[in-house]
DNA sequence: TTTGTTATTGCAACAAGGTTGCGTTATATT
DNA sequence: AATATAACGCAACCTTGTTGCAATAACAAA
C-alpha cells in the first residue's frame, strides 16, 4: 500500500537518505534512530518507501539489508538493478550507476542480478 | 587451521559435495543431516573445508549461508572469484565458469565482487 | 475546530540462522 | 595400549528481522 501519511519516522528516515547516495543498513539505522522509534516502525517505514519505489533494498556480503535511494524507479518497474561498491576499509557502501555486461547463458533466463563489488573508495584508496 | 581427521562428518558432508557441482545451503544440509549430526558440527566442518579452500561460500540472496566446490582455489589464494546461478522456480544454485567484465571503476580499488543471477534454470525455463 | 476513521506506532513475544562454551568422544600418533 | 588433543554434541545464547495487537496520531469531513 506504501506511504499514506506523513509522519515523524518517515520524514526523518528520508532525509537520511536525501544527503547521499551511500546505502545505509537497516541495523544502521536502528541503531542511529532507535532511541527515537521503534526497530518495528523504522522496519515498517523502509519497506513502504522500498513499495513506493523510493528505496530499493539489497543484502550486503555481512547478510545485513542494505537500502539506498532509486533513482530511475517506478513502482511498476522497480528492480534492483544497479551493482553497488562496499568498502573494506570504511564500510561505506554506494550506488554504481554504470550498466553491468551479464555473461550469455544459454538455456538459462535471465531474471535479475545482483552485483557486489568490494575494495577501496576513493577516500580510502588514497591512504 | 583446518580438517586435520577424517570423521565421519567430514566424510559424509564432502561426498555431498562430490555428486556434482551444485551450490548448497548450510541450512539445506543440516535439514538433511540434522538427523545424524549437530548442526554445530555440520557449521564447523564447513567452516573448516572453507579454510582449507575445498569448499567456498557465498551469500544467497535469501539471506542463507551457501557452499560449493573449489575448482581452482589454493588456501593462500582462496577467493570467490566465479558468479552463481539461482534459479527462482526450483531453487537450485550453481556455480558458473564463465569470466565476468566488471565496470571500470577509476579511483576505486576492486579486491573482490560477488554476481548472483536470478532467472530459470536449463530444467525450468522449458516448462 | 471538533470528530471519526484508520494508518501508523510501540511493545512484547517470537522466529530462524548462526555462534559460543564446555564437557565428552574418538582419531591418530607414540 | 596409552595418550594428547581435534572434533563432536548439547544447551544456552546472539542477532537480525517478523508478528499480533492495543494505543496513538494523521488527515479528511462535518
Amino acid at each position: 500500500m506504501g506511504i499514506v501519511r506523513k509522519t515523524k519516522a518517515v520524514e526523518v528516515l528520508l532525509n537520511e537518505f536525501k544527503m547521499n547516495s551511500v546505502a545505509i543498513s537497516a541495523k544502521l539505522l536502528i541503531d542511529k534512530l532507535g532511541g527515537r522509534f521503534n526497530k518495528t516502525t523504522i522496519y515498517g517505514v523502509l519497506d513502504k518507501l522500498e513499495e513506493d519505489a523510493v528505496l530499493h533494498s539489497f543484502l550486503g556480503k555481512d547478510g545485513l539489508k542494505w537500502y539506498a535511494k532509486c533513482n530511475n524507479c517506478s513502482t511498476a518497474e522497480h528492480k534492483d538493478v544497479h551493482p553497488h561498491f562496499q568498502c573494506l576499509s570504511c564500510g561505506k557502501v554506494d550506488c554504481l550507476t554504470v550498466s553491468v555486461d551479464l555473461p550469455k547463458l544459454p538455456n538459462r533466463k535471465i531474471e535479475f542480478f545482483q552485483l557486489l563489488i568490494q575494495g577501496k573508495c576513493e577516500d580510502c584508496v588514497v591512504l
